[in-house]
DNA sequence: CATGAATGAGAATTCATTCAT
DNA sequence: CATGAATGAATTCTCATTCAT
C-alpha cells in the first residue's frame, strides 16, 4: 500500500501553507488572524489546514520551528566561515551578515511576541518560550564566552548576564518597534548604542 | 434635581470596578478577560459595568489613566524632595523609592503590553501608545538633560537617547518577565547591568 | 394636603415631552428611537419620564391622541364656517385648508404607520389601529353621505365605499412617500389624480 | 476536489431555510423576527443559517428576490400567452391569472412595508425600495402604454401617472390589510373600485 | 486525503423598566 | 414628584473545530 500522494507533494503543500500563512501573520497578528485568513491566502479548504495543523496554535509554531531551523542553519555556517573574531560573530549573530546596525526588523516579530504574551498563562506556551529562549541564550552566551576564554573579551561581567541583557534588550526594541512609530523607536541609533555598550562591558580591544 | 446617590457613592463603584477589573486583568491578561468576568469580579450588573465604561478598550484605558496620574503624582512628589542629585532621581524614577532593582515588577506590565502590542493595527492604540511612550521619553530625558547641564552627566551621549534605551530595556525586562519563569528573567541582576550602563554612558561621578 | 406643584406646571411639562418626543420620533421613526432619545430631547430624566407615560406605546399613543384633538377641532370649525358645498368641505378635508394638492405630508405620517405595522400582531394595536380607521372613515363617510342627500353628489357609488377608497389611497400614498425619494412619489399629482377620481364617481356638477 | 455535498442539497438547505424564514416573517413581522427564531423554524444551527445569509436583512432581501423571480417569470408567461387585450393584461397584472378582485392578499405584504418602512432613514434600504418600485412601475406603465398607443386605452392621462396610482392604491391595500380586520378593508369591493375607475380613466371600449 | 457544510459555545452590546434616595 | 443608577433579558454575530461524503 504506497501512499496515494507522493511524499513531496505533501511537503509542498505543508510550505505553501506555511508561507501563506506567515504573510497572514504579519499582517494581522497572532489574534487576530483566523483559520479562514489562512485558508484564503493558502487557498487550502478548511479540511485542509487542520491535515497539516491541528490549531492555529499549533500552525504558528510550526511556522516559528521552520524559522528555527533556517537560522540555525545560518549560525552553523557562520560558525564555519568566520572565526577570526568572535566580537564579529558576535555582531554578525545580533545583526545579520551586515554586522551593522539596521532600521529593519524581522515582520513577524511583532506575532511573535504577541503569541507568547497572551499565551502566557498557558504552560504549554510557557514551556515553549522557555524553550526557544534557553536556546537563544546559550547561542549568545556560547559565543562570549568564547571569546572571554580567548582573551579578545574581558572576564568583568558574567558572559551569561551579557547574554541576557542582549536578549532582553533586542525584545524590548521588537516590542516598540511594533508598537510605536519608527520615528519613535530609532532603531539603528539604539542598535549602535547596545554595540557601544557591548564594546564598554566586554573591554572589546580595537 | 436631588440626585439619588451622592458623588462619592459614584466614585466608589467607578473605583471598586476599576479595581476589580485591574485584578482581572492581571490574572487573566487584556484579551482572555471577558466583560463577563470583570462583572462577575466587580459584583455589578451588565447594564451596570457599560454605564461607567462602554468597552472593554474603554475601562483598560481609565485603569491605565488612573495609575498614570498616581505615578504623576509621585514623581512631583519627588521632584519636591530630593534633588540632591540626578542621578538619585534617575534611579528613583526607574525603581522607585528604595532607587534599588528588584526582583519585583508591576503586576499590570503585562496587560499593558498585550493591550499595546495586539492592537497594533488600530490607529487609536497606536496614537495611546506614542502619547504613553512620549510621555515617559520626556520625563527621563528631562532628568538626564538636567544632570548634564549641572555637569553631573557627561554629554558625551545625546540624553534622549539614553532615555530611549532605558525605555527599550524596560520594556524587554517587562516583557521577559510576563512570558519567562523568574529563574531566566533574573529582573534584579538585569537592572543592576542597566545601573552599571548608565553609569558608564553618563560618566556618573561617584 | 394641596399638590405641590400646580396643576398648570404638571401640563407644562408634559406637553413639553410631547413636543419633543414628536420631533424625536419624526426623525428616528418609532421603532429606532429609544426612551434616552425623548429624555434628552426633552430635558427630563427617565424617572420623570417614566412618571408621565408609562412605555413607549403609551408615549406614542399620547402623541397621536393629541394631534387627533387638533384635528377634530379644525373640522369642527371647519363644519361650522363653510358648508356652502360639500365638495369644498370634502377637499378641505382632505388636504387642509388650502384645498389644493400639495407636494407636503404630515412629517409624523411615517412613523405613525410603523407604529401600528410593526404592532399589527398586537391585538391593543390592532383595536387602536381600528378605532382610529373608524373615526376618520365617519367623518368621510359623512361628507359624502350629506353630500348625496343634498344632491350635490351621484348616489352611483356607496359613500362609504368612496371613503374607504380615499383612505387607502391616502395610507398609500403616506407609505410611499414614507419611503421612496420625492421624485418618485409625485404626491401633487397624485392627489390632482384622486380629486379627478373623486370628481367622476360623485359626478360633482360643476 | 470533490465537494462534499451536492450543489443540490445545498440549494435544497438554502431553500429550506428560506421557507421557513417566510413562514417567520409571515407569523411576527420582519422587525419582530429573531434569527434564533429562523434557527428553529429552519432546523439549523446558529451557524449554518450565518453560512446563508450574513445578516438578516440579508436574509430577508433573498427572500424578496427569490419572489420578485418568480414573479417575473409568471409575467413574461402572461405576456406569452394572453395579448388579447391590454386590459386582461393590466388586471391579470394586477389580480393574478384570475383577472378578478380577491379577498386574498400575499401574506408576506405585510413584512414586506415593515421592512421598508422601518428602514427609511437607511440609504442601502432606500435604494432598494426605490429599484423595486422602478421595477414594478415600469411594468404596469408598459402595459398601459402599449395599450394607448394601440388605441386599445385613451391617451387622456399619463400612463405612467395611472401606473403610479395603481401601485399607491394597492400599497394603501396592504397597508390596511396588515393593520386592519378584514371586515373593514374590504378588499374585493376596493378592488372593484380600482377597477372601475381604471376603467373611467383609461376609457376602456366594452 | 480533501472538502467545506454544520455546529454551538461564547462574547459584546443595547435598552426598557424598576426603584432606592 | 423627580432623579438617574442599576438591572438583566434579549439579540446579534464570530470562529475554532468536527465530520459526513
Amino acid at each position: 500500500m504506497s501512499p496515494k500522494v507522493s511524499k513531496e507533494h505533501l511537503e509542498q503543500r505543508r510550505a505553501k501553507i506555511v508561507e501563506a500563512a506567515t504573510q497572514v501573520f504579519i499582517e494581522h497578528g497572532y489574534e487576530r488572524t483566523t483559520m479562514k485568513h489562512v485558508m484564503d491566502a493558502a487557498d487550502v479548504s478548511r479540511g485542509g489546514l487542520y491535515q497539516y495543523f491541528s490549531n492555529k496554535e499549533d500552525l504558528f509554531e510550526a511556522i516559528l520551528a521552520d524559522r528555527l531551523l533556517i537560522d540555525v542553519a545560518k549560525t552553523d555556517q557562520l560558525l564555519k566561515e568566520k572565526v577570526e573574531s568572535y566580537w564579529d560573530l558576535l555582531l554578525s549573530r545580533i545583526f545579520g551578515e551586515s554586522k551593522e546596525p539596521s532600521d529593519h526588523m524581522d515582520p513577524l516579530a511583532a506575532s511573535n511576541l504577541e503569541f507568547f504574551i497572551t499565551g502566557r498563562n498557558d504552560q504549554r506556551r510557557r514551556n515553549y518560550a522557555q524553550e526557544r529562549y534557553s536556546f537563544a541564550l546559550k547561542l549568545y552566551a556560547n559565543i562570549i564566552e568564547a571569546g572571554q576564554q580567548s582573551g579578545e573579551f574581558s572576564n568583568k561581567q558574567s558572559g551569561e548576564m551579557i547574554a541576557r541583557s542582549i536578549i532582553t534588550f533586542i525584545d524590548g526594541l521588537a516590542l516598540d518597534h511594533a508598537i510605536l512609530p519608527k520615528e519613535d523607536v530609532k532603531l539603528k541609533e539604539q542598535s549602535s548604542l547596545l554595540i557601544e555598550y557591548l564594546r564598554l562591558a566586554l573591554e572589546v580591544k580595537n
